[in-house]
DNA sequence: AGAAAACCAACAAAAATAGTCGGGATTAAA
DNA sequence: TTTAATCCCGACTATTTTTGTTGGTTTTCT
């Protein structure tokens, strides 16, 4: 029950865009130079995201990445979906996947699938990049120099 | 974000016992056989759970496994954290683990694998073995054959 | 022209998953 | 007391997924 860094990276690379939303392109490098991940493996994933609709491009000198909607238009859940596929715990509750249950046993278990997906589909939908964007600015004001407010 | 089979296999295994609780120890080989799983790869999976203080084993002849708590004591969240560890979308929300942040946007995206951890959690422990029981004497009830009600 | 960038495809190391194999220890029953 | 059923244990292995790396090509701005 871990995301892989495809989604952990994939939503950083993205909320980075959405701090610099309205500022024009952001190129890869400073991306990946901030979120301190790979240029070469993000290049990857935003490649995934921009086939995925959720990031425009602009190539050539002074081109980079801009987000392809508004901040509140795409949500934590587009990205992961985006990037780690459907969220299903279990092949059986995936959509694109037609697989009948062996036993009645594994058809019962099942039900728990569809819960634990539901619930966590109804969590990542909740989230937009624009909600992060507002926790970056209150986080900020409360402690001016980067500070690091929600350390463990 | 999708279960191994450990967890999958495991619940279905603590499922089977769950349906046998009170008939005394279930053989390892009769689960295996009636959920479809290979033997030698349960075993393993039951020597964690064991291990957990989710079951009990006897040895020798009419040997086997049963659950050692009753049905309503033993949640899917159990099964699930004890196969495949503590539910962590991200090593950061981890609870045995401490690890800094690196940036303000790396605190705040945890914030959503927070929440999500937290959804996880609710639903598998608001599920437990007797739920499931009772679910399949439901199922069985409203359809003789061993009727498959949950197909896709 | 030259530099900055996106774009692309193949390769590869490491880790996790999903088993397999072979035997040893324990116990009930014949 | 042997035998069969069963749990127990450790080592091995094949496959897949993850997490990158390498080395380019193309596009566009200055």
């Amino acid at each position: 029950m871990k995301l892989s860094t495809k989604g952990r990276y994939g939503v950083r690379a993205m909320f980075d865009l959405a701090l610099h939303y309205g500022e024009g392109t952001t190129p890869l490098r400073s991306i990946a130079e901030r979120q301190n991940i790979s240029e070469h493996y993000l290049e990857q994933l935003i490649a995934v995201l921009r086939k995925s609709g959720l990031v425009n491009s602009v190539r050539g000198a002074h081109g980079g990445y801009l987000l392809a909607k508004e901040p509140p238009e795409i949500t934590i859940g587009d990205i992961i979906r985006a990037l780690e596929g459907p969220i299903a715990p279990s092949d059986c509750v995936a959509e694109d996947v037609e697989k009948d249950c062996e036993n009645i046993e594994e058809c019962i278990t099942r039900l728990i699938w569809k819960q634990l997906q539901e619930s966590i589909n109804e969590v990542l939908d909740s989230i937009s990049l624009e909600d992060l964007r507002q926790e970056a600015i209150n986080a900020k004001q409360k402690d001016g120099h980067h500070g690091y407010l929600y350390h463990i």
